[in-house]
DNA sequence: GGGAAAATTTGATGTAAATCAAGTGAATAA
DNA sequence: TTATTCACTTGATTTACATCAAATTTTCCC
């Protein structure tokens, strides 16, 4: 059984690895690391690698294109968790319960490095920065839900908008990636539903912004003119400062 | 050096137990776990177990009392993450960076038991149990705060103050309080806060529900007539479906 | 216990973003 | 290539909730 792992697809080589489970282990325990990781074939367009209810088996780690995480309420209704990179691990809501509790779909052909849990966990076993990591992984990602609750409960439309096109931006350039032009792969639908926004209200931000030459909008392609002016959009905020303890 | 551990509180006849971290270990591992728990005196209200920028040491259970956690702003803004109430464990946020990054505040008079988080991960090390229900609670914790995300984000005042009835109620139901009449520890301003609304439209609301008699307001005192029509509420959405993928 | 401060309630008014509507443009498949 | 669907844009109108305002009522200290 020869696995796809023999395309010399190592954690050691791979450029996201310092914002991925190996970014604290040493060359010996990356080897280890690598060596439980599958690497499957590609996912295409809208294909899922998680649904809720799904025996939860692995924690994914993106390694190329891009993902969304949502989940439905009974009525069928759909929130967009979050948007996934190259370096990001998924599946972590899978943990409580055995089951994953969301979708975690495609938006363009995509490839995945698939970390079984149970070696995962033996391996965390004997490695306390493996195990670390993990927490911190969690951690980090609590954290994200918690700035973006802020976010959704005390900012306008244009402060959400400027903050996810800063947060993108950043993403991108700590993935080697420029940080001042790149494709949105996700629609304008999609980035409302993520922000609590209407496709109609994002449309006509980025317009606006377009028309301030914050940025240039061409479809997909966002050009990104002033992070200055995008930054002070979060911070032009009237201290309005209301106790609550 | 007589540590309060010796009043004879244990996890073992804790009552809170089977929400806590201790729920999947078995009683020798109970008793392990227990040993390394630090008990401490009592925090009054408003209290701060953990502020942001302090150094992470440690994971803390509710024992007795209530907590909220908030998150503030560059400009002093604060944001409820979430209220925590006994068997509820706190400090996860820390994990990332070494430093909490949450307030964590008593509203009222409350006990914790603090977990030193070298000697948790220690045990861990030996007690796959113990590694797993960890990840647990940061994967509910991640759960939740998803499910927020869609309460904030598609839900009418009125279906966000239903939901976190309901939810208070489950919870003081599952630590053996009662689920049709407790007492709010927050305010109508720190309920406002975590749910989006302003303190008007809460108190507005409750007046409301007590008009359609499915619950009886006195100040911090609530009765809930029929937690059905309350969760009702919740379901009587129109299927709206918007594909977004 | 009494006086200040904070919390709550209720009403009147304003507004940011949703909804409704109608078109153009881009992607996909036959 | 063309047909068909889906994505996006722009404008007009509506609305749920915020904001502003002003009484109570409750809580908290000194």
């Amino acid at each position: 059984m020869s696995k796809p792992n023999d395309f010399s697809i190592r954690c050691q080589n791979c450029s996201f690895n310092h914002l991925c489970i190996p970014v604290a282990l040493n060359q010996t325990e990356m080897q280890s690391l690598d060596e439980i990781i599958e690497r499957k074939r590609p996912l295409h367009k809208n294909d899922q690698l998680t649904i809720p209810g799904q025996k939860f088996t692995s924690l994914f780690a993106v390694r190329t294109g891009s993902f969304k995480s949502y989940i439905t309420s009974p009525d069928g209704e759909q929130q967009i968790t979050g948007f996934h990179f190259p370096g990001d691990v998924v599946g972590f809501d899978g943990l409580y319960s055995e089951k994953y509790q969301s979708y975690t779909q495609a938006m363009e052909t995509s490839m995945v490095c698939e970390l079984p849990y149970d070696k995962l966990d033996t391996m965390s076993a004997q490695l306390p920065t493996l195990r670390k990591e993990m927490l911190k992984i969690m951690s980090t990602e609590i954290n994200q839900d918690h700035s973006l609750m802020m976010l959704l409960n005390k900012r306008t439309a244009e402060e959400r908008l400027a903050h996810f096109l800063i947060n993108l931006s950043d993403r991108f350039k700590s993935r080697g990636f420029s940080p001042a032009e790149f494709n949105l792969t996700m629609t304008r639908n999609e980035i409302g539903n993520h922000l609590g926004l209407t496709v109609e209200t994002v449309s006509r931000l980025l317009t606006r912004f377009q028309k301030e030459q914050i940025i240039k909008v061409d479809g997909k392609n966002i050009q990104i003119q002033s992070i200055e002016i995008l930054r002070e959009k979060l911070g032009e905020h009237v201290a309005n400062k209301k106790a609550c303890g």
